[in-house]
DNA sequence: CGTCAATAGAGTACGATGTACGCCTAAAGT
DNA sequence: ACTTTAGGCGTACATCGTACTCTATTGACG
């Protein structure tokens, strides 16, 4: 077997997201990445079929920063803030990399994992089935979504100061609320969304209804 | 003022839309756009500024077809559950546009109109001030988060079916999750995340803790 | 220690994309 | 009928992903 590979996974995933903290996203190209491991521009097909699988490689980079593994004795509520405070803070590191994360999360192993710890948590708590199903999507619907919804809004310069200078004639409550917005800090307002979440499911296993 | 202008943002976004029924997202770039409408393909650069100011005017012809008004004398609950139905009516009859919704609700006029009104039933409810901040933003986060995981999920054949042949010995809970998972219908799905959503909100308008 | 052949590395090239520039021409107002 | 303004669009270019092809390296074997 002659020639051995010079580069590893890891190095061409590496190079990636050196480019992506660096300039962004709109700079992540197959030339950029090879540049930056100092190599020409196709030696890269050697190691990916094409500029997808190499963004696949960037987010298992991210997300491989998270241990989905979580303190057994703990509630089930804790133990999915853990999971998914952890999994935020990963994704926040990189924030260039969010849009790659929503692209192809439904085949990462990274999120797989972190799936299972989820579903071991909410099966703690009870859930079993159908809901089980249910409950672990809108867990991961809202989490994908807050943290698009802070990406996005973090690229126009906080979304929210155009928002608040909104007309209140138009908009007047999303004016108003969007002044309040101004001064939650998007932790706060990922956490406190996180709660309302668990509360729901917390309701759902108490009684049936709401009340 | 001589030589009117012949198109309409309509009659473009309408173009654009009807290529991305057809052929989908891939398929929709400025030439495809003015072959559609039988013009050149630098015509278009009359009518709006760049490719993404075109993918904004697609969204809102999209997005124009929500009514976000909804009775008065509906409870709270109704009245969310309400917009948020026809919301996801409007994007799911037009699924290659989910990306283009993702990427450019922040600064979408109808998705304004959308908020104000979700916020009006909010504040019904009695959320006021920064609560009530979290809980538009966490509506919207699972909203946008639950449509994108359809979408995505029905873009590799149901993206659940890969799921549910996972080994059970690498992920016991969420290969036997994904088989369940089969036979939820995705309506279902979706407004039995968005109840939980509702009850985790209820709880929060009832006393702090949730019990 | 030479020889071989398989494979890594990379240059060139092609089709597609977004769009800057500038020419031509249609049509509204005088 | 003429002028003038703005719409229509052909051309051209930078950049992208990547197919094809050639070169050169290097581990294995005699």
């Amino acid at each position: 077997m002659p020639r051995p590979k010079s580069l590893s996974h890891s190095d061409i995933a590496g190079a990636a997201l050196a480019v992506m903290d660096r300039d962004g996203l709109p700079a992540l190209s197959m030339r950029t990445v090879a540049t930056q491991l100092g190599v020409g521009t196709m030696s890269l097909y050697r190691y990916v079929k094409d500029r997808e699988e190499l963004e696949r490689h960037v987010v298992e980079l991210v997300l491989g920063a998270v241990d989905p593994v979580v303190p057994a004795e703990k509630s089930w509520r804790e133990q999915i803030t853990r999971i998914v405070e952890r999994f935020r803070k990963a994704v926040i590191a990189h924030p260039a990399t969010v849009p790659l994360f929503m692209a192809h999360r439904h085949i990462s192993p990274s999120v797989r994992r972190c799936s299972e710890e989820l579903l071991r948590a909410l099966t703690r708590a009870g859930f079993q089935g159908k809901p089980r199903v249910i409950a672990l999507r809108m867990l991961v619907s809202y989490v994908s979504g807050a943290l698009q919804a802070q990406h996005l809004g973090a690229l126009d310069g906080q979304g929210t100061v155009v928002l608040a200078s909104l007309s209140p004639d138009d908009y007047p409550l999303l004016a108003a609320t969007a002044r309040s917005a101004l001064q939650v800090d998007p932790a706060k307002e990922f956490f406190g969304g996180l709660e309302i979440v668990l509360d729901g499911l917390a309701q759902h296993l108490a009684g049936k209804k709401p009340r």
